[in-house]
RNA sequence: GGGGGUGUAGCUCAGUUGGCCUAGAGCGCCUGUCUGUCGAACAGGAAGUCGCGGGUUCAAAUCCCGUCUCCCCCGCCA
C-alpha cells in the first residue's frame, strides 16, 4: 500500500523505502537516465531510473507516458548538490525506483495537456467537456481543495465554536412568488402538480427557528432559472444561517468573527476589525452602488443644489423634475480619456446611455484651473457655480469631471458603471487589497414604475426598523449585505416574526390576504404558535471561493459547472427523455424541434 | 429576447488588400541520439472537414447569407 504522498517527501524521508501511487506528470528521458515527475493530489516527486542503479525498473520507465497511472516502489535519496530544485517543495530529494508498475495507461490522445506551461491556457468548453482532466490540473485542483478548506473552516467555526447545527431542508419544495424563476419538477404521484427546487432555504430556516433550534446553518444548494453570468450559475451553493434571539448588531459581530476566521484559516490574514459600514443611502450617495468597490477612490459628488437654478437646462431640469446631478471626478482623466469617448458614439457615452442616461456632460480642468468644456455649460454656469463645483470635487489641473443628470436611479447607475470602467482602465484597483464592508439600512421596498407596485428589496420577510413600522413603504429594513471588493458575498436581515406585521408587508407588495395565505399560509400559521425573534444571513459560497482563489469566473470555483446556455458539456444535460417517461409524469412538451435533415 | 467577441493540427495561436496556402509556428505525439534533467536538449517524422451549410468568384481560411458552439455584457437574477 501507499506509504507516502508524493508532495510530502522531504529530506527527513531519506533512506526510507517508499511506495507511491500517482500519475506521470512528465517524463524526461536522457537515454541513460530517466526522470519521471510523479503527481498525486499533494504535488510532484521526482523518480529516477537508470540501468545501473535501478536495472529492474528501467524497462518500465522507458515505456511509461504522460498521465499513466503507476505504482512506484523505491528508496528516497538526497539529490546531488547540483540537481537540487528549489522550485519544488520536494526538490531536495528523489526516489530511485526499484519497481514501476503501470496500473493504467492512456489509450487515447489527451484532449489537452494536463501539465502545461503557466502561460498556456485551454479553451473553456474543452475544459468543461473533459472536466475530470481539467480538475487534475494544478489550478482547478487547488481551487476545489480551497473550496473544501473554506467549507471546513466554516463548519469548524459554526459548529465547534458557536453551537450551530446543520439541518438539511427539502430540495423538492413548493413554488413561491417573487424572486427568481423557479425550476419546477412534475409530480408523478400527483398529476398536474409540481415541485419547485428551492431558490434558497429561506422559509424552512425560519420554521426551524419556530422549532427552537436557535442556531441553524446549512451548506445549501440553491436553484434559480435565470440567465447566467460570469458570477452566476443556475445551481449554486449558499452558506445559509439563521439565529434566534439576536440583535442585528450581534449577528453582524458573529459574522465578522466567521469571516475573519475564514480569512485567517485560508489566507493567514488577520482582517482589521470592525469592518467598515455604510448605510445604503451613503453607499448610493458616494458610490452609486449598494455594493461599492472601495479599493479605489473616485467617489461621486452631488452638485444638484449648485446647478438647480443654472441656465443649463439639462442640469436644472433634472433637479426640478425630482432628479439629481452628480459628478464622477477623475484625477488625471484628461491624459487618458479623450472627448471622442465621451461624445455620442464613444464607449463611455454608450456606457452611460446603456445605463439610461441621455448623455454625458464633462468639464476638463486645465492648467491654472481653467475650465474646458462645451459652450452650453461654460456659458450657462456662473463663476460661483463653477467655483463651487471645483471646490466640492477637489479638482486639480488634469481632472476630468463627468456629469450625470437624470432621476436618482439612473444617475447612480450611470456613474457606478463609469466609475468601474475608469478604475479598471486607469489601473486604480489595488488587486492585493481586501476590502470587506457592511451595507446597512436598506429600504424595505422599492417602487417598480413599470408594474406600479412596491417590491421587496431584500425579501418580504425582512423586518423594518421599529421606528419605521408606521409607514412601511418608506421604512428602512433591518437588513445587511457584506461586500468583498465590490462583490456582494452575503446578505441577510432580521425577520418579521409577528403575523400581523408580515401580513402588512405582504399587503405593501400587493400580495392579497388570499394569495399570501395560499403561498405562505404555513409560515403565517407557524407564526401563530410562539415565534422567537430571529434573523440570518446567506453567503454565496461559490462567489466567495472564486474571490479567495483569485478567479474571475464562478465556474472556476465549481467542480462541474454549467455553460452560459445552462448546459453541462460533460454529461450533455439537459437532454430529451422518452415519451413514456413524460407520460408517466403526465407531461407533454409543447416545444417543436427545428426540422432536422436526415 | 438583444449587443459584442470567438471557432484554423491533439493543445495554444499566426495567417495582411481573395491568388506566392500544395495552410504555418510553438507545445504535445511518434522515431532516433544522449547518464543529472526538472517546461530537458538535439535530429527526423506523422498530424488539418480552416465550426457547419449555402452563395459570390477563374480562384475563398480570407468576401456575402444562414446556422451552431463557447465567452463577455444588457435585460433578467426578491
Amino acid at each position: 500500500m501507499r506509504t507516502h504522498y508524493c508532495g510530502d517527501l522531504r529530506a527527513t524521508d531519506i533512506d526510507q523505502t517508499v511506495t507511491l501511487f500517482g500519475w506521470v506528470d512528465r517524463r524526461r528521458d536522457h537515454g541513460g537516465v530517466i526522470f519521471i515527475d510523479l503527481r498525486d493530489r499533494t504535488g510532484l516527486a521526482q523518480i529516477v531510473s537508470d540501468p545501473e542503479r535501478t536495472p529492474d525498473s528501467y524497462p518500465m520507465a522507458e515505456d511509461v507516458r504522460n498521465e499513466y497511472v503507476v505504482k512506484i516502489v523505491g528508496r528516497v535519496y538526497q539529490r546531488p548538490p547540483a540537481s537540487l530544485n528549489p522550485k519544488l517543495p520536494t526538490g531536495e530529494v528523489e526516489i530511485y525506483a526499484d519497481t514501476i508498475e503501470v496500473l493504467n495507461t492512456v489509450r487515447k490522445q489527451l484532449p489537452f495537456q494536463v501539465s502545461l506551461a503557466d502561460n498556456e491556457t485551454v479553451r473553456e468548453d474543452l475544459r468543461l467537456k473533459y472536466r475530470y482532466l481539467d480538475l487534475r490540473r494544478e489550478r482547478m485542483n487547488h481551487n476545489i481543495r480551497l473550496r473544501h478548506a473554506v467549507v471546513k473552516a466554516i463548519r469548524r467555526f459554526l459548529e465547534d465554536q458557536q453551537g450551530f447545527i446543520e439541518v438539511e431542508t427539502p430540495v423538492l419544495t413548493r413554488s413561491t412568488p417573487e424572486g427568481a424563476r423557479d425550476y419546477i419538477l412534475p409530480s408523478r404521484v400527483n398529476p398536474g402538480q409540481w415541485f419547485a427546487l428551492p431558490q434558497s432555504p429561506q422559509l424552512f430556516k425560519q420554521l426551524l427557528m419556530v422549532s427552537g433550534f436557535d442556531r441553524y446553518y446549512q451548506i445549501a444548494r440553491c436553484f434559480r432559472d435565470e440567465d447566467l453570468r460570469a458570477d452566476r450559475q443556475p445551481e449554486f451553493t449558499q452558506l445559509d444561517m439563521e439565529m434566534s434571539f439576536m440583535s442585528q448588531e450581534e449577528i453582524i459581530q458573529l459574522n465578522e468573527d466567521l469571516v475573519c476566521h475564514i480569512f485567517k484559516e485560508i489566507k493567514g490574514i488577520d482582517l482589521p476589525r470592525p469592518f467598515p459600514r455604510l448605510t445604503y443611502a451613503e453607499a448610493m450617495d458616494r458610490y452609486g452602488s449598494d455594493r461599492p468597490d472601495t479599493r479605489y477612490g473616485l467617489e461621486l459628488v452631488d452638485v444638484s443644489d449648485v446647478v438647480q437654478d443654472s441656465k443649463f437646462k439639462v442640469f436644472s431640469g433634472a433637479v426640478k423634475s425630482g432628479g439629481i446631478v452628480k459628478i464622477l471626478p477623475i484625477p488625471n482623466g484628461n491624459d487618458h480619456i479623450s472627448n471622442v469617448r465621451i461624445k455620442p458614439g464613444g464607449d463611455l457615452f454608450n456606457e452611460a446611455t446603456d445605463a439610461g442616461a441621455k448623455g454625458l456632460a464633462y468639464i476638463r480642468v486645465r492648467d491654472d484651473m481653467v475650465i474646458d468644456t462645451i459652450g452650453a455649460i461654460k456659458d450657462n454656469l456662473t463663476n460661483e457655480q463653477k467655483q463651487e463645483i471645483l471646490n466640492r470635487t477637489g479638482a486639480q489641473p488634469g481632472h476630468l469631471l463627468l456629469f450625470a443628470a437624470a432621476d436618482t436611479t439612473t444617475v447612480n447607475k450611470t456613474l457606478d458603471r463609469l466609475r468601474q470602467v475608469v478604475a479598471k482602465e486607469l489601473e486604480l484597483v489595488d488587486t492585493d487589497a481586501i476590502n470587506l464592508l457592511w451595507v446597512t439600512e436598506f429600504p424595505m421596498f422599492e417602487w417598480n414604475a413599470d408594474e406600479k407596485r412596491y417590491e421587496a428589496l431584500h425579501h418580504p420577510f425582512t423586518a423594518p426598523y421599529p421606528d419605521d413600522q408606521a409607514d412601511l413603504p418608506t421604512a428602512r429594513a433591518q437588513a445587511y449585505d457584506i461586500v468583498f471588493n465590490g462583490f456582494e458575498i452575503g446578505g441577510g436581515s432580521l425577520r418579521i416574526y409577528q403575523s400581523e406585521l408580515q401580513t402588512k408587508a405582504f399587503e405593501t407588495i400587493g400580495l392579497s390576504d388570499e394569495e399570501a395565505q395560499e403561498k405562505f399560509g404555513f409560515l403565517l400559521e407557524a407564526f401563530e404558535y410562539g415565534t422567537p425573534p430571529h434573523g440570518g444571513i446567506a453567503y454565496g459560497l461559490d462567489r466567495l471561493v472564486m474571490l479567495l482563489a483569485g478567479e474571475e469566473s464562478i465556474r472556476d470555483a465549481i467542480a462541474f459547472p454549467k455553460t452560459q446556455q445552462a448546459r453541462c458539456l460533460l454529461t450533455q444535460a439537459p437532454s430529451t427523455v422518452d415519451n413514456a417517461q413524460l407520460q408517466e409524469l403526465h407531461v407533454a412538451s409543447t416545444h417543436k424541434p427545428k426540422k432536422q435533415e436526415d
